[in-house]
DNA sequence: TTCTTGCACCTTGTATACCATATACCAACC
DNA sequence: GGTTGGTATATGGTATACAAGGTGCAAGAA
C-alpha cells in the first residue's frame, strides 16, 4: 500500500490563553505613555477578566509574569499597577543596556559578514543630508531602534537580545521623549556610523568603546535634563 | 490627650504562599544537580501541593515565576521539569555575565572606595601559598563566588547584581565541577589577584578588560572541555 | 463641624471543581 | 506477532467559589 506523501506541518500547539492574555497586556502597557501624568494604572483583575471574556486565573499568571518582568508591580491585597521606574531604575537600565550592547558589538566583529554589517550602514542611507535625522525624527527614531536591535541580532547570542528586548520597552517612552531634544538625532547619527565605520574595520576595542560611550551619553543625558522621572 | 508614645516598628507583612513556595521550590532547584543524571525531573504541581500542604494555585504561580527565570521548563499539557540548560546557553549566559562583570568593574572603579576594594584582596588572604587554592577547593570556590558577589555589590548598580543573582545560581552546579579541574584554581587566584591591583590602581580600562577576559576563559573551558552538556 | 470608629463592600489570595488533552495500555484485526 | 485504534486515566488549563484583608463612607460623639 502506497502512504500518501501529503506535505504537512507539525499543527502548531494552540497558544494558551495565558500567554494570549500576557502578549495582550504587553503589548498594551508598553504602547501606553505611563509618564504622561502622574496617575496610578490600576489593573484590576476581575475587570480584565471581564472584558477579556475569560476568568481571573489567566489573568493572574499573564500579571504574574508581567511583574517579573517589571512592566506591573504588584502590591499584596491592593492589585496590580503598571510600573513606574524611578530615574535611579532607568539610569540602572541604561547602564546594564551599555554592558550588553558593548559585548554584542564584539561579538558582531567576531560573528558577522562583512555583507551584514552593510546593512547596518544602509538603515541610515535615507538620512544622509545634514538635518534628515532632526526633520523626520518619528521614522528616524524608529530606524535607531532597529540599528540597536540589529546590532543585537547579529552578535548572534539569543541570550542577550533576549534581556535587552525588555530594556527596549521600558525604555521606549523615554527614548521618544529624549531624541527629539536638542540636536540629539544628529549626534546620534555620527555616533552610529562610527560605530558601523569601527565594525567594518574590524576594531574590537573601539567599536566597544563607542557602543557603550553612545548609550553612556544618553545615561548621562537622562541623569542631568530628565527631570519628570520620580 | 496624650498620645501613648509607644516604640512601635511595623508589623512584618504576612508573606504570601506562593512567595514561600516559590523560595522554597528554588531552593531545592538550585541546590540539587541537575547535570549529575539524564533523568528528567518532573515536578508534578498535585503531587507538590499535597507535599507542601497547600493547594494548586500558589504552586502554579511559583512555577510560573520559576520558568520566566528559567529554573523551570513547562511544557503545555505535558508538566513542569527542572530545567536542564543547553551547552549553548551556558555559553550565552557567560557570555552575558562578562559583559555585565566587566561593567561592574568600571562602576566600582567610580563609586568605591579604597578600603571596600581592600575587603575584595582581604578574602583571599588565606589562600596565599602557592596551591593552598587547589588543596582548599571547596573552601576557594564559595569564596571565588562571593568575590564575584562583592563585585557587583560595590558597584552600587542594583540591577546589575539583580540580573547577575540568577545567572551565578544556573551557573553554581557548572562552576562546581569546572573549578576543580586542571589547575584553574591556581589561574583563577591571580586572575583576581591582577583585577583587585587594577580596581586599587583605578585602572579601568585594565580592569575591565581582565574581568571579561576572567569570564571569557571559563567560557572557552566549557566550550573546549565540558561535554557533559547537550 | 470634625474626628473617630464601625460596618459594608470591594479586591486579592487560596482552594476546589470541571474540562480538554496527552499518554498508556489493551484488545482486536491484519 | 505486529500494528492499529479505542478507551481509561492522569495531568495541566480554566473557571468559580470561598476566605481574608483593605478601603472608604457614614453615623455618632465630642
Amino acid at each position: 500500500m502506497a502512504v500518501a506523501n501529503l506535505s504537512l506541518k507539525p499543527v502548531e500547539n494552540p497558544v494558551a490563553l495565558k500567554d494570549r492574555i500576557y502578549e495582550e497586556l504587553k503589548s498594551a502597557i508598553t504602547s501606553m505613555n505611563v509618564y504622561a501624568d502622574d496617575d496610578e494604572y490600576r489593573l484590576d483583575e476581575r475587570r480584565l477578566a471581564l472584558e477579556m471574556g475569560v476568568s481571573r486565573t489567566p489573568i493572574r499568571e499573564a500579571l504574574c509574569r508581567l511583574e517579573n518582568e517589571g512592566f506591573v508591580q504588584n502590591i499584596p491585597r491592593r492589585g496590580a499597577f503598571v510600573a513606574r521606574k524611578s530615574k535611579k531604575e532607568v539610569l540602572e537600565m541604561i547602564t546594564v543596556w551599555a554592558a550588553l550592547e558593548s559585548m554584542a558589538a564584539r561579538l558582531v566583529i567576531e560573528n558577522a559578514t562583512a555583507k551584514e554589517i552593510a546593512t547596518l550602514r544602509e538603515m541610515f542611507s535615507s538620512f544622509d543630508e545634514d538635518g534628515a535625522a532632526q526633520a523626520r525624527i518619528d521614522e528616524y527614531s524608529e530606524t535607531n531602534v532597529s540599528f540597536h536591535q540589529a546590532l543585537f541580532r547579529l552578535s548572534r547570542c539569543d541570550l542577550l537580545s533576549r534581556i535587552t528586548e525588555n530594556l527596549f520597552l521600558h525604555m521606549r517612552s523615554i527614548r521618544m521623549r529624549t531624541i527629539a531634544e536638542k540636536d540629539r538625532a544628529s549626534r546620534s547619527i555620527i555616533d552610529h556610523m562610527s560605530i558601523i565605520e569601527a565594525l567594518e574595520t574590524r576594531d574590537t576595542e573601539v567599536a566597544e568603546r563607542l557602543v557603550r560611550q553612545h548609550t553612556l551619553d544618553l545615561g548621562r543625558h537622562v541623569e542631568e535634563h530628565v527631570d519628570w522621572l520620580e
